[in-house]
DNA sequence: CTGAAAGCGCTAACAT
DNA sequence: ATGTTAGCGCTTTCAG
């Protein structure tokens, strides 16, 4: 049988409103016998607050959903763990979800959230919507963007990189190395970071006087079979190309098995850079030269930056953005 | 302002009850009308229903808690995403906890775990206990164990794979291969997987007439840091070796590495063999054999098994336990 | 310094 | 076929 808090009362002989507010630390004039008395009957039966009943009145929950296209794809989990990390030093717990970028489960579970009543949600915006309005906008609980931009009311914060930067170091590494034919492999074009990635990619070959070609470039998804088809398709299109730049790791590792089954040596033939900087992009043959991404920061000032938020109403009103730095790894595949 | 079922009530002409009963599908003589009329309000005002409100009630809440060493560790994302999916398709959301194998955060995780009053948990227990009451005993709440065995009340389910005889298949994989002087790296022996796993390498040892010598085992910690340190100490030690069978891919990988970098010939000079079969050990060089576990499935089936024993009261006696097959992916490394 | 009482939003007997 | 009512366990005015 669970212990209430009326069975404190009851027991140290004092009404639920004391014994509330020494559990909650929170009366100001409470004797200190009182108070140590109720605290020894809490411990003795092993008192555990029903939070379900707590949250009814407080309306709050101190649960924070965490939406994210695929715990499985190696740049989540880092992530997820950094939020997590803060989410617990604060008291807070964690709901999460995979969306797998699809725009249904993607509702279905920012509905599941708001029933759920979690104080805030840290979102990584399917790279597949193109516009209208997103879950998110219909609710009134604040979200925090992690990774990809979006815009619409509700968002109190953003963790993002500059991709644009980012991608224009990588490509103009390519280029410093002598190459000049560089094909773009990445994932929807839908999605900013994608997006932003494009842009950088297009700008390091103007500002190096290399003319941009769009039959380089091949959006498709970011993920490792699509690093497989791409190269193939590119190897067949016979165009010349002395290097590859991916939209992320995973393609980078299908690109470069493709090209060493298909004969090519790397980084002689051709280099290959990568984007996030994976655990098996330091592991794999040749070592993958690519743009680190701080996963775990992110995840961890994303659910800092909610606390916040959710914490310091003042906050609640603007608008945060951090921009974290991301770095050029230079391995052996360039 | 949010609506509530009250508002429903006053709006549809009806009592709290019938609305309460129409929006769960209970009420087994309602007329249609009011149905209808019902369901018509609470969707023209966009009603979200509470469920802390029916928890608190119903003392249900529909969330499960997934209780892990670390999602950033390989072998458990997988995991995790088979058992979201399962809680998903069954209307559960899941809390997921990080212990890094640390016994009070376990204990502080479950605790908040009984707080927030989930349904039950699926637990990978601490490689380190090695005694004493784990913290799902004290409580009521059902728990599936996973991957790492326990004895305790509240256990209802297991869901394991044959640790030693899948050892046993590697280990004999090895020693058909001729191999005769095979390391053992792995994680602490106080974990149920890491024992097992050295009772299936001592007994294909045994099976094939090659002694047992302790000095070809390092014991350590599940991680690919532990990897690097054990191969160095076994080559400084000067042990003739031409295998290596690891606890995990993690460990194997690092293995590979270091005996690569130290001159090496894989498998010519020196055959290793992992366990997990992570994404990463089809994509190193040279492949890693490796004993392939059926993550997702764990992870989905150990959801099933909870939901299965918490809706079907009759259930909730009974243990129940799945040993899921392993199967031996043989690459390269040997 | 402490207690009484109202109510958070919902469900589930029990009435009608 | 629908309404009334009593809580679930907790917090929080407002009195005393």
């Amino acid at each position: 049988m669970k212990i209430t808090i009326k069975d404190i009362a009851r027991i140290a002989e004092v009404s639920t409103a004391t014994v509330s507010m020494i559990l909650n630390n929170k009366g100001n004039n409470i004797s200190s016998a009182t108070r140590e008395k109720v605290m020894r009957v809490a411990k003795e039966n092993n008192y555990i607050p029903n939070t379900m009943a707590r949250s009814l009145v407080t309306r709050k929950t101190k649960t924070i959903g965490l939406v994210i296209p695929d715990i499985a794809n190696p740049f989540f989990p880092e992530l997820a763990r950094g939020a997590e990390d803060k989410a617990n030093e604060a008291g807070y717990s964690i709901i999460y979800c995979n969306t797998d970028d699809d725009l249904e489960k993607e509702e279905k579970y920012i509905n599941m959230l708001s029933e759920k009543m979690v104080d805030g949600i840290v979102f990584t915006n399917s790279a597949k919507r193109t516009g209208g309005l997103s879950p998110v906008d219909r609710g009134c609980i604040p979200v925090i963007l992690i990774d990809r931009d979006l815009e619409s009311k509700n968002i109190k914060g953003r963790v993002l990189i500059d991709n644009l930067e980012a991608a224009y170091k990588a490509v103009s590494h390519l280029i410093r190395r002598g190459r000049k034919n560089i094909v773009f492999i990445t994932g929807a074009l839908t999605s900013t970071t994608a997006k932003d990635r494009h842009e950088g990619y297009k700008k390091a070959l103007k500002d190096n006087a290399i003319k941009y070609n769009e039959k380089y470039v091949k959006a498709g998804e970011f993920r490792s079979d699509w690093g497989i088809i791409a190269t193939n398709q590119i190897l067949d299109e016979g165009l010349p190309f002395d290097a590859v730049f991916c939209g992320n790791d995973l393609i980078a590792i299908s690109v470069l098995k493709v090209l060493k089954s298909r004969g090519y040596s790397i980084p002689k033939d051709i280099s290959v850079v990568g984007f996030d900087d994976i655990y098996m992009a330091s592991v794999i043959e040749p070592g993958l030269t690519t743009i680190k991404q701080p996963n775990y920061e992110m995840g961890y000032i994303a659910v800092e930056m909610l606390i916040d938020t959710l914490e310091k109403p003042e906050l609640l009103i603007e608008q945060r953005s951090v921009i974290l730095e991301t770095e050029l790894i230079v391995r052996s595949s360039t």
